[in-house]
DNA sequence: CAAATATAGTAGTATTACTATCAATCTAAG
DNA sequence: CTTAGATTGATAGTAATACTACTATATTTG
């Protein structure tokens, strides 16, 4: 099984035609992730990273309407490979309290490339969602790509955590609020910590971070 | 002293010419403010406001380089103006425990306009900074804008709250980094209590977003 | 092998994000 | 009260963006 490929599964809302399902979709994928990475959303286009796999624009919209939709994809690939991380990292683990340890622990690791998913870089794509998977909710069309799907693997893995989360403490009354804040608070803290320092203290490294959150979710539940 | 007007000061690098220096530079501010909340930043553009106000978009870039540049604006104004909210919240009152709740109060209060503010309204304007906030700082331009003081606001403020938060707890490691996460969540938390349900539990509910952020902080450090 | 169909490439449009120029107006100083 | 200076408005223009429609080619199937 070590060669074994992680077939991670993305919503058919999220695309027009499945990008993993040719070579050119997957270098749409591999190719748009690192340039995401390397110029932001805001100056990625269409024509760029056409340029870059040597195709054309048209080719891409044949697979994303647009770069909204194809961050969308990386968002719920992200997250849908960081359940399957969880899950592995908890197996085994019958201790609710060590197991929301170990959450915290693998959320604020940095990831290194994940082999068995081919074209997906996952250190690349975790400093892409880092600075860019708030924009994904952010905005006008949030209800309508709520209902599209466009949340679906967040969503499920909030619920996920939380359920440890009450199995810890059942009388709390806000664990899918603290779920929520803790994973968007792994991304920020660390953010500030290279960028605005003076927002956090030192969240860059990452046994504070983890820290930082464990005990924010301990004291909290105990 | 009633009608006093409330002078909020904003850095000379958020504006190309100072807004507030001219009649349709505070036009600039209040109708773009309200198409900023009717259509959401990626809609928003200088050629639509200008519609709005009759004017034309070469008036707008000489107030403003862009439209990221005008959010930076609202964003420091925004802060400014809660830090006048917050050190009147705070006025007079000693105890720091009670002070972090009164300013825990104050951050997850819907505000209405301010009268002092002329052109601008704060009710609206907390719905803006709300949604789009979080794209001032993520962006490939941080370093560069940090330079230039487009977050000195934001950061006063956590720097502020970050010693009271001091004086309850001088051992807690973390002040800034807990008050930060505080000010993140109180906008997200409400956001998805009112757009993606199953992220949080109902805080939306300005009493439970306040007990939600005031629980975090006490049980974290005491 | 021919017809059907999937896919890529070409070419176009409307809008965005600006910049430049110039005339009209209003304002402030001598 | 006149004139210089600054502000605004109108017009025009450019390069890039965000698409769409059509055409050409490759592949699959009957």
């Amino acid at each position: 099984m070590q060669n074994a490929t992680l077939q991670i599964q993305v919503q058919d809302t999220l695309f027009v035609k499945d990008p993993s399902s040719s070579t050119i979709g997957k270098s749409i994928l591999e190719q748009g992730l690192i340039l995401l990475s390397e110029i932001g959303l805001e100056e990625f286009t269409f024509k760029k990273l056409a340029l870059k796999i040597s195709s054309t624009e048209s080719t891409i919209y044949r697979y994303f309407e647009n770069k909204h939709q194809f961050l969308s994809y990386l968002f719920n690939f992200y997250w849908a490979w960081m359940d399957v991380n969880i899950a592995f990292a908890i197996t085994n683990i019958d201790c609710p309290k060590e197991r929301l340890k170990r959450i915290i622990r693998v959320l604020t690791q940095k990831v290194s490339n994940d082999i068995r998913t081919p074209f997906i870089d996952e250190e690349i794509l975790q400093e892409v969602i880092a600075l860019e998977s708030s924009k994904t909710f952010l905005s006008k069309k949030v209800d309508e790509e709520n209902k599209a799907g466009y949340f679906l693997q967040y969503k499920k893995l909030v619920d996920r955590i939380s359920l440890i989360v009450v199995e810890i403490n059942p009388t709390y009354a806000y664990p899918n609020a603290l779920v929520s804040t803790i994973l968007e608070s792994s991304f920020h803290q660390r953010y500030f910590g290279i960028h605005l320092p003076r927002l956090t203290n030192e969240m860059h490294v990452q046994e504070r971070l983890e820290d930082f959150l464990t005990e924010l979710c301990f004291k909290t539940l105990l």
